[in-house]
DNA sequence: TAGATTGTTAATCGATTAACAATC
DNA sequence: TAGATTGTTAATCGATTAACAATC
C-alpha cells in the first residue's frame, strides 16, 4: 500500500458527514459550516475543515465560501465520489451463518453504493439457497464465483479456522481487501488491505471502562 | 469519565494477547516472550512490554522475568482479571432483529465472560420466544428487565430511529455502557460509555484504500 | 462595511517505536 | 559468565486542536 496521505479517521468521517448531509431537507438546507457538520458527526469543527484540506489537495480545488459555509449539494457530490459511493461496488460474502445472512440483509451496506454480488458457504443445505437475487455458492468455486462476479471487496464471516484459508485464496485470485468478522489475525501480503471487526474486543473494551468509571 | 490513564487501543490488543494465550498448549508452554506476543497480534514488541506497563503501574507489580519471557498461566491470571474476564458480565441486548440473533449467538461473548442475560424487541411475534434459556421480552419492559437482569452493558441493534430513545432510557435506569450497532451517533452523558460498530464505515474504508491502491 | 466562516499553519497532544540499562 | 529479554526512558511519528489571516 502506498504511504496513506489521508488517515484512516478522516475517511471514516467523511462517511458521516455523507450521512449526515443525506438526512438534511434539501430544499431547505443549501448551506452548512463546518461547525454544524462537526456537531452532528460528534467532532471538532477543526477537525471537519482539516479532513476536507486532505481531499484538496488530493485535487478538486476547495469547495467552501469563506462567510457562508458549503454547499450542500456540492459537498455531498465531492464526499461522495471521494468515497467511491457514486458507482456500485460488488462484494463478496464467504460465511453465510448467522451474521453473514444478517450482513446479507444490511440496508447500511446498500446505501453506501456496496452491492452483494456473490455468496459462499460450505453447508450443503444453504448452497442453492437464493438470497435477494444472488445464489448461494459452495466455498469450492470460490475461484470461479469471483472470475464471475469480479469483487472489490470480500466480507469474511466464516469460522476462525477456515479465515486463513479463504484468505490466501483469495489473494490468489486477485480479492485484495477484505473485512474480517472472524477474531483471528489474518496474514497477508503489504499490499492487501485487511481489516477486522472484532467484536468481543469491543465489548470487552467498553465493559472495561465502564468498570473504570465505577472505581475511578 | 476520568482521564484515560490507559489507552483504548491498548486495552484492545490486551484481549488480543489473552485470545493467543488461551490457544497455547498449556502443558508444553510455559513462558512466552514479547516477541511471540507481539507477532500473534500483529505488533510491536515494544508496544507489547509498554502495553504491560500500564497494567503494572496500576497495581499487581511487574510480572516478567528478563532473560526469560513472561510465567504463561500467571500473565493470563493478570490479564483476564485486568480485562474483567475473571467474573460474568450480564449483557443486555436490545434488539432482535438479524444482527441481533446473530449476535446473542456469537460465541466470543460467552468466552469473554460475557453473558446475554436479557433481550428485547418491539415485535409482538418475537416476544417470549425463549433464546438460549432468555425469554425475549417486549421493549415496553425495559426499566422493570434492567431491574432483574441488572446488566453491566447494553448491546443495541435496533433501528436508528429507535436507538436515542432507548438510549436515554437505559441512562435514566443505570445502564451507562451501550455498544452500538445503529449508524446513528448518540447522544449520552459524559459520564457513559458508548461505542459505535458502523459496519459500512467499515466498508467504505476498506473499499476506499482498495481503490487507492489501484490508482497510486 | 461588519460579521461570519473558510483554509491553513503552528502548537499541542498522545501513541508508537527505538534504545538500552537492569537483570535473570 | 554469556545470552536473552524485560521494563522504562527518550525519540519519533502522526493526529487533533487552536489560532488567525484571507475572503465572502
Amino acid at each position: 500500500m502506498p504511504p496513506n496521505i489521508i488517515p484512516d479517521e478522516t475517511v471514516g468521517r467523511i462517511a458521516s458527514y455523507v450521512d449526515f448531509l443525506r438526512k438534511l431537507p434539501e430544499r431547505d438546507v443549501l448551506t452548512v459550516s463546518s461547525q454544524e457538520l462537526a456537531t452532528a458527526a460528534g467532532v471538532n469543527a477543526a477537525q471537519v475543515r482539516k479532513d476536507f484540506s486532505y481531499l484538496v489537495s488530493s485535487g478538486s480545488g476547495s469547495f467552501g465560501t469563506p462567510g457562508v459555509g458549503y454547499d450542500v449539494r456540492r459537498l455531498l457530490h465531492y464526499l461522495t465520489r471521494f468515497l467511491g459511493m457514486d458507482r456500485e461496488r460488488a462484494v463478496l460474502l464467504v460465511g453465510y451463518g448467522k451474521l453473514g445472512s444478517a450482513l446479507a440483509d444490511y440496508r447500511g451496506f446498500k446505501s453506501r453504493g456496496f452491492k452483494i454480488a456473490a455468496i459462499m458457504d460450505t453447508d450443503r443445505n444453504k448452497v442453492g439457497t437464493v438470497v435477494d437475487g444472488v445464489t448461494v455458492r459452495h466455498l469450492d468455486d470460490l475461484e470461479a464465483v469471483v472470475k464471475e462476479a469480479r469483487p472489490e471487496v470480500a466480507v469474511l464471516t466464516t469460522p476462525s479456522a477456515e479465515a486463513q484459508a479463504v484468505t490466501d485464496r483469495l489473494m490468489a485470485v486477485g480479492v485484495t481487501a477484505i473485512l474480517n468478522f472472524a477474531p483471528v489475525v489474518l496474514v497477508a501480503p503489504e499490499s492487501a488491505v485487511v481489516r477486522q471487526v472484532d467484536l468481543s474486543r469491543e465489548l470487552a473494551l467498553l465493559s472495561f471502562r465502564q468498570a473504570q468509571g465505577n472505581y475511578p
